[in-house]
DNA sequence: GCGCTGACTGTCA
DNA sequence: ATGACAGCCAGCG
């Protein structure tokens, strides 16, 4: 456990309700624009339940995953969001 | 301390 | 537009 896992929990942790950020976004906050897989692995190995996780997404688009039911539920939570992909 | 893994990303065919 | 490749990073055994 680094500073950049620290700083990621923070960023995700106030992406505002109803938004949501790309894996390179937050790790370019973060401090490290190159992190983005690094980030991902900190949701899927370290999953920190402080964040909502199901708002990061990938750069193109996509959902991902979730650790939490599958791209399904992660989905699902976005889009009682009001965000659909 | 080393090597493998993965919820990534950008580029090329 | 779709699929394959290579590059990057932190966590875990």
């Amino acid at each position: 456990m680094n500073n950049f896992t620290i700083r990621v929990q923070e960023i995700v942790k106030k992406i505002p309700r109803g938004e949501v950020r790309s894996y390179k976004e937050v790790a370019t906050e973060a401090g490290n624009p190159l992190a983005a897989r690094a980030v991902a692995n900190i949701m899927a190995k370290n999953y920190i339940p402080d964040i909502p996780c199901h708002r990061v997404i990938r750069s193109d688009g996509t959902l991902g995953g979730y650790n939490r039911g599958g791209e399904k539920a992660k989905k699902h939570l976005l889009a009682g969001e009001g965000i659909v992909i």
